[in-house]
DNA sequence: TTCTAAGTAAACATGT
DNA sequence: TACATGTTTACTTAGA
């Protein structure tokens, strides 16, 4: 009986290894093993050697631009004289940053500069691949965001020093009549070009190199060191230095995104202000529209683009990755390979209108791949591509348990969005059965299922279970039988099953990412004190995601308590978004509209006043009496309750 | 290495 | 009798 699955089990290395390294691989040159069109094309030149090409010429006009500003400025001057240079190349001073190639910024900055710049991104990568890629999308929206307010903020300053005088009308203008149709990063581009240019060589050296580890002819000159200190890059990632995004006239009204905490958040200035208006004094006098200034400006928002643009280069790779991986149309067998994918936002229509039982469909197409994935990748699941491929005693395919547990997945998000591609390929979902089946019931508009409609749902949700039916409906059977999370009911349709949600929150104990002790200490001011530790979190997620539900809602418990929650793969947290689809109501606990026959008794010795959980109960949700006895005289030590 | 949870298989009981 | 449903036990496996 195992034998025969053995040949089912092996299947999703290529996959595996395509994802997983891909998902890995963030110096992979753009995605190379994406679709290999970026891939090394000997013999012939490449776009690679193209943009190779592109990059030598840009370097070689940032140069000479840089050189020509150089000598023009070399002389001490005022700033009037300083604004002599700007008849700089007409494309570079009206280059807009998104007329500057990703090459060209890679040329203008240093190599310490772009090594700072890598270090940054990789460490943002590195938080993204932390966080995992359900944080992705966010994080680079956050990320964008504070891109913007940072050059929000800077042009925000550019035009205070206008308004100040310290930056030259000539240049106002132009800007002025470009500003209606230019980001502020065109203008501050443009500005930058226009007015701000580095005088000296020392303006110089910063443009090209902050560090001169990589620059031996000017390595002598003690400037650059200071200019480096001066340019603080780390400044800009984690955006402690910069404050949100203010209207540009708010300066004027007590704040300043250069000025907070009593600190000049100039980069690299740190300068102690007592209040705004010496803030302001020093503003003029420290950081006025000089070479220092300019070429920290410069630099500063030449940092910003090469994120952006790495942004932007990171997100069409993931874009690629995901694409890919949910599209492989030349899989030779696609349905027999589980492909555990990424989610897509394509995917995610509700399925009322599944497909024939049995007949399995192609995969949506993933146009627009939204759903990151986690750190344990919920779809694509590493345990579950792992043990198809080690697992070869079971028909079914093990998915090995836990997944859900491990990488808290939230399932019913997870199945919300990749209903259709469960429906469709022969991918066991990375969920356990109890998760599968808890959700399940509660998808349903009463949260209670008779058996053979959770078969009907496993099958009509997902076409791994349209096959060994004999297999996994024992296990189902198994699971709803040992679980005391699964409440039979009798009604008058007969035996349904129902969800105990603090028996199923109980026997997995929730997983905190912050302090453990947060949740109790937290409970315990809730008034939970006597319960314990694991027990409380238990309650409080139970309570949670019952508090999600509107009609149940304590506002102040549930706020205090939301933010304890943690997601897992438990369906109450996430159920709600699954309702707003309408296919499931939240609220009606199923003794709300069954009169329950418990099957499962279980010996109940404890007296009901020395269970707190009642109260929690009683305010969230209506829990299954007798259950609920039973469970709780199950897990609660007594010497707990004592 | 040990423990625990999950998955699988199977035996058995009960009801239709 | 066959089948569905439900319970229980045993075993294996993976993860902590």
């Amino acid at each position: 009986m195992m034998v025969e699955s053995a040949s089912e089990t092996i299947r999703t290395t290529p996959s595996n290894q395509n994802g997983v390294s891909s998902l890995s691989s963030q110096s992979d040159g753009g995605g190379g093993r994406e679709g290999g069109s970026n891939g090394d094309t000997n013999g012939e030149i490449s776009p690679v050697d193209l943009l190779h090409l592109q990059q030598q010429q840009a370097l070689q006009a940032a140069r000479q631009f840089l050189l020509q500003q150089a000598s023009g400025l070399n002389s001490p001057g005022s700033n009037e004289v300083k604004q002599s240079p700007v008849q700089v190349p007409v494309s570079m001073a009206m280059m807009s940053p998104q007329m500057i190639t990703p090459q060209q910024m890679q040329q203008i900055l240093s190599p310490p500069q772009l090594q700072a710049l890598l270090q940054q991104q990789q460490a943002l990568m590195l938080q993204q691949k932390t966080w995992g890629h359900y944080l992705t999308c966010s994080k680079q929206l956050a990320f964008q965001q504070q891109l913007i307010q940072m050059q929000q903020l800077q042009q925000q300053h550019i035009l205070n020093l206008q308004r100040q005088g310290l930056v030259p009308l000539q240049p106002t203008a132009a800007m002025q009549s470009l500003q209606q149709a230019m980001c502020p990063s065109d203008l501050q581009q443009l500005w930058k070009e226009v007015s701000g240019v580095p005088s000296s060589e020392e303006a110089l050296k910063q443009a090209e190199g902050l560090d001169l580890s990589t620059n031996s002819s000017n390595s002598t000159s003690a400037f650059p060191k200071a200019a480096s200190a001066h340019i603080p890059l780390h400044s800009l990632p984690n955006g402690q230095s910069h404050t949100p995004k203010r209207d540009s006239h708010e300066e004027h009204a007590g704040s300043h995104p250069l000025y907070g905490h009593g600190e000049c958040k100039w980069p690299g200035c740190e300068a102690l202000c007592e209040d705004m208006g010496q803030f302001i004094k020093h503003l003029n006098n420290e950081h006025a529209l000089d070479d220092r200034s300019t070429a920290q400006c410069r630099v500063q928002m030449q940092v910003v683009q090469q994120l952006e643009i790495q942004l932007a280069k990171e997100s069409e790779r993931l874009q690629a990755m995901m694409t890919h991986l949910h599209m492989r149309p030349s899989e030779p067998k696609p349905f027999n390979q589980p492909l555990n994918l990424a989610s897509s936002g394509s995917l995610l229509k509700r399925d009322s209108d599944a497909y024939p039982e049995g007949l399995p469909h192609p995969p949506t197409s993933a146009a627009t791949p939204i759903t990151p994935l986690r750190q344990g990748p919920s779809v694509i699941s590493s345990s579950s591509l792992h043990t198809h491929s080690h697992s070869h005693t079971h028909a079914v395919g093990p998915i090995r348990r836990r997944n859900s547990d491990k990488y808290c997945t939230p399932i019913a998000s997870e199945l919300a969005q990749n209903c259709e591609f469960y429906k469709n390929a022969d991918v066991r979902p990375p969920f356990t059965y109890a998760s599968l089946i808890r959700h399940a019931i509660l998808e349903s508009p009463d949260r209670q299922l008779t058996l053979n409609e959770i078969y009907n749902w496993f099958t009509r949700k997902f076409a791994y279970f349209r096959r060994n039916t004999a297999t996994w409906k024992n296990a189902v059977r198994h699971n709803l039988s040992l679980h005391k999370c699964f409440v039979r009911v009798e009604n008058v349709k007969g035996a349904v099953w129902t969800v105990d949600e603090v028996e199923y929150q109980k026997r997995r104990p929730p997983k905190m990412t912050g302090s453990p002790t947060l949740v109790k200490n937290m409970i315990s001011g809730l008034g939970f004190g006597s319960l314990n530790a694991s027990y409380q979190a238990a309650l409080a997620e139970s309570s949670l995601s019952l508090l999600n539900s509107p009609p149940l809602v304590t506002p102040p418990s549930a706020a205090s308590l939301n933010m304890l929650h943690v997601g897992h793969d438990d369906v109450s947290s996430t159920v709600e978004q699954v309702n707003s689809n309408g296919s499931c109501s939240p609220t009606l606990s199923p003794q709300q509209y069954s009169h329950p026959v418990h099957v499962k008794e279980e010996p109940t010795e404890l007296e009901e006043d020395s269970r707190p959980v009642s109260l929690l109960a009683g305010v969230t949700h209506s829990l299954p009496l007798p259950s609920d006895e039973r469970d709780l005289e199950e897990d609660l030590p007594t010497e707990e309750l004592e």
